[in-house]
Formats: C-alpha cells, sequence, structure tokens
DNA sequence: TGACAAATAAGAATTACTACTGTTTAATAA
DNA sequence: TTATTAAACAGTAGTAATTCTTATTTGTCA
C-alpha cells in the first residue's frame, strides 16, 4: 500500500517491485523511476508532467513509454486515475445542488438528488487560504445492466 | 433553473431563452435544438452524443457548432461540468481511501484523507441494480496562491 | 548462457477539441 | 417591413492528448 505522497519509503519500493512480480510485469528500471516519480509530485500530475521528470532521470524515455507504464500500473492497482470522467466533456443540464451516480463500466453518469446524501461534513480545517468554492460526491459503481453482464462472465 | 433532467418544460424553454437574451446571445434554432438534446438526454453526454442526436434534427449541422454552443452554455451557466477536471489524465499513488482538494484555477489536485470529512451517507437507497464500488468526494476551490492572485483583479 | 517473451524508443495514427473562413441568420433601428 | 450589422453557422484545417505499430533491446527463466 502506498503512503499519502511524496518520497516512496524502501518497503514501498519493495511493495511496488513485489506487486510488478504478482501482476507477472517485469522490473525495469524505467518502471521504478516513473513510480518514484509519480509519488514524489504531490499534486497528481499528468502524463506529461511525470514525462518531464523523468526524462531527468532517464534522458532517452519515450512520452509512450511513460503512457504505457502509467496505463498497466491503472490496470494493476498501483495506482489510480483522479477523475475516471476524463477523457471527454460531459455536460450537465441540472444546475440545481446534487450529486452524480457512474458507472465505471459504460460510463453513463446519473443524477442524485443533493437530498439523497447527507451533507459532507469537514473534521479539519481546509489548508491555509483554500477557498472552498463547491463539493461533489461522486459514486462510482456498475449501473444495473452492466453488474448484469459482468456476472455473466 | 432546470429540472433534474428529460424533456424541459414550456417554462424551462423560456427561462432558456431569457437565459440567451440576458447574456446577450443570439437566440438560434441550432443552439435551443442542443439545449433541448441535453435535456432529453439523462445521462450527461458527451459532445459526440449530443451531436448525433441534434443531427437528426438538423443535419447540416457540423460538430464545432455544438462544441462552440456547449462551451457558450458553459460560459454562461446555463449549463455545468461534470467533471471539470477533465482533458488530461491524472494519477495518484495513494491508493488508501481518500479524498481531494481540486483548485479550478490551476488544476492542483491535493489529497484530503478519508478522516478529514463525516463518511458520505446515504439517504435513500440507490438505483435497482447499482453495485456501488467507491465514494469519492471532490472540494472545488481556489488554492491559496490562486485565491491572492484572483483578490488583486 | 541462450531462447523467448515482454518492454522500449520512435514515430505514425487516432481521438477530442479548437480556430479559421466565407456565408447565412437573428436582432435592432429606421 | 426592410436594411444594417454583429453574431452564428457549416465546412475544413489545425492542435493536443493519447494510442498504435514496428523494429530493437532487455528481463526472465530454463
Amino acid at each position: 500500500m502506498a503512503t499519502a505522497a511524496g518520497q516512496p519509503s524502501e518497503v514501498e519500493l519493495q511493495a511496488f517491485r513485489d506487486r510488478c512480480r504478482a501482476a507477472g510485469l517485469a522490473l525495469t528500471h524505467q518502471r521504478e523511476v516513473i513510480y518514484r516519480a509519480v509519488c514524489a509530485m504531490r499534486n497528481h500530475p499528468a502524463p506529461e508532467a511525470i514525462y518531464e521528470r523523468v526524462k531527468a532521470e532517464i534522458p532517452s524515455i519515450s512520452l509512450g513509454t511513460v503512457y504505457k507504464n502509467l496505463k498497466t500500473f491503472l490496470d494493476t492497482g498501483l495506482l489510480r486515475e483522479v477523475s475516471p470522467m476524463h477523457g471527454s466533456l460531459r455536460v450537465d443540464a441540472n444546475t440545481m445542488e446534487h450529486h452524480h451516480l457512474i458507472c465505471t463500466g459504460c460510463r453513463s453518469v446519473f443524477d442524485l438528488g443533493a437530498d439523497d446524501l447527507e451533507p459532507a461534513r469537514l473534521r479539519s480545517p481546509l489548508p491555509e487560504g483554500f477557498v472552498l468554492q463547491r463539493c461533489a460526491v461522486e459514486l462510482y459503481g456498475l449501473c444495473a445492466s452492466c453488474a448484469a453482464q459482468s456476472d455473466q462472465s
């Protein structure tokens, strides 16, 4: 399991290696450097930014390799996507306060009324200076038809 | 204000027209058909899907027009983005349960520990058959440095 | 060590989106 | 109602993010 962020510990790197092995992934220098870069960059960087950082250590690396390995890490659960709905604009005609139910299978988005959830409540203060605008709760899962389909397999 | 979804009512269409007028937008047939399509499609469609639907009614419409008007609607607040983080993949090495603090200015993403928020609690049952996988809470706002910058202007 | 499967670098291809250009249309004012 | 003008439209070219392809290199396991 990874810690919150920052330089991964020796233990974590060992966990990384074990996990690669468990998933049948070859342990390459590139992979380790990419993984370390993601851990060291604290604000969930985009592939291009990761590429820039990794390139400082491995100048010959290609952007394609970064993309490919990020995808591999996502598939094996070593990394997670911050917002699985990236990739395409999605618009919402409902401008009232509400939340979303998102199917990870077919990427459909359904509304969940603001009243269907207890309002989110902070237990700790936000970082100094952060100005809150709005709160969005997203429930990820499988919609009825996707769930039925995955049961069959 | 728009209702949850579905065919917009006469009142809503009037509100749409008023809002266009208020924003100084010409009221075109294309705009109205696009807006109606978004309301009628219940799962927050991507531009391509909206285009396909609108094309049934206005075969000569171009995809660019759909994009342009969606952007206009977003700018004027007639529509909202479901996922403001779309556009680029963002990865997260923290696989523990946690939430995100997202700056709408610089698009930075900061972690918020699971313990910093009361756990989300449902008040109503989920739709029949939906299999919940995980819950993500996203707090949108301005980070300290973006907030300071927007104060100056 | 050697054979083979997997990973890499490089660049072409695809997808999602934006910008440009000439033509048409809506809004205002006579 | 019609003339004027700014805005919007359709069509097309361009750009950025991402994936695919291919030849070469590297890790893994016998």
